[in-house]
DNA sequence: CGATCTTTTGAAAGCTTTCAATCCAAGTGG
DNA sequence: CCACTTGGATTGAAAGCTTTCAAAAGATCG
């Protein structure tokens, strides 16, 4: 979701704040004193809603799961931080959202004091975060398309689509798909059921569209027909 | 959903950018040459998904839809565009959304080249559009809840509610809304159909909750129970 | 190898949509 | 001033898709 990568063969006091490798874009290294990791376990919680926000998070590692709840414990999950994407640029004052990690990750919490001074100091660290929530905007809002207007087939298929396209930013395979995620937090990202997610991942299985090679592994078969899917093209 | 406000009192050649009048937040006033106002009639668009982007939008007047559209015709609302909030913050470089006025509007235009001489010149400008993007953020994922996990009743309850506290904001009567979109756009706002905005409006209205006083004049009459059905405490 | 958690699959229920028709308000023109 | 027209909103009934409830099948781990 934000176009930062991790900081790749760990350089613990160079922060390779942004670094979107696109031409004509900044790229940042700064190094902190008063910035510290931390490391958490599967299912721990950064933090949690109603925690005063006083730091900003960027993942090293592993996955984390930001959601919002509602009173009577339904969840949306509203994005998936993957390494080098921050979390807490959004909110100034009090987290609305608790933020936990889907596997064994690592943060790096960055005061809010820090950041204020690197925008001050540093003239296009201020431009490189405008860029990063700009990017994040554009994919919440796509995300928006999917929950307000797609099918559960089409929510579906878009959500491994995503993933592909990730893999392909990254270098890596865009047809081999890694979840990292159990099918009930896909659920709650897709704003749909368990079972709904299950069934919608046999049928794409059962049209050939992919393959699971195991839960959390899937190979896309069609790349072409996933696409088609994701629109909506058929059913 | 922008923390900006309107020109009040029509000064052309001053652009109040950013003025959130909360303690400790910048104001910025700055006078612009090469911007322009263009006057919108209702239903005039003013781009179109596919467009360049050349520049960055402010409502002045008028209230615009910002949407994005499947290939079969489907069509999701991602926000209601008020006067002083920006279109265009979010994408570089060209469009996926179109947008469109829903009553007669008036918009500055703004070049993106302007937009980043003022990133440079005044080094409070980004910090404020920092904080305008972020509101935004924040405003979307707080749609996507809505979107994934709310039901019908809720969703309609919840854009109400959104509307109501707009009003306060702005220092408006709360329980007095006033509704510039037609039914249709509010679906398409909440994925929902017409007729189910309509059912639930209606639902609304039998359970002493609103009073319309027009098709587009809302009157809320318990705002508590407002809150409480968007939130879910009840059917 | 048993215990537990997760995923898949099945059948019924429920909520929203779809299809249709009526109602309503605002213009228009005779 | 009153039909007539028109676009939008409301209401009704049936269909459809997703959810809910339930159970079986896998997977993971000690």
């Amino acid at each position: 979701m934000l176009n930062a990568t991790t900081t790749k063969g760990n350089k613990p006091s160079i922060a390779q704040w942004l670094d979107n490798g696109s031409a004509g874009q900044i790229k940042i290294g700064h190094s902190f004193s008063n910035t510290n990791d931390k490391s958490l376990q599967a299912h721990e919680h950064l933090f949690v809603a109603g925690d005063a926000q006083t730091r900003v998070y960027q993942i090293l590692e592993g996955v984390v799961g930001f959601y919002e709840l509602l009173p009577d414990g339904r969840r949306q999950i509203v994005t998936f931080c993957h390494p080098g994407d921050f979390i807490g640029l959004d909110h100034p004052e009090r987290f609305s959202h608790s933020a936990e990690a889907l596997c064994a990750a690592k943060v790096r919490c960055i005061p809010l004091t820090a950041m204020d001074r690197l925008i001050s100091s540093e003239p296009g660290f201020g431009q490189a975060l405008l860029r990063v929530l700009s990017s994040e905007l554009a994919e919440t809002r796509e995300q928006l398309l999917s929950l307000g207007r797609k099918s559960a087939h089409e929510k579906v298929a878009t959500f491994l689509l995503r993933i592909a396209r990730r893999n392909e930013r990254e270098g890596a395979n865009a047809c081999d798909l890694h979840l990292p995620m159990k099918r009930s937090e896909i659920a709650d990202y897709l704003g749909l059921t368990i079972e709904t997610v299950s069934r919608n991942i046999t049928k794409l299985k059962a049209s050939n569209c992919i393959r699971l090679n195991s839960n959390s592994r899937v190979e896309v078969l069609d790349m072409d027909l996933l696409e088609s899917y994701a629109e909506g093209d058929m059913a």
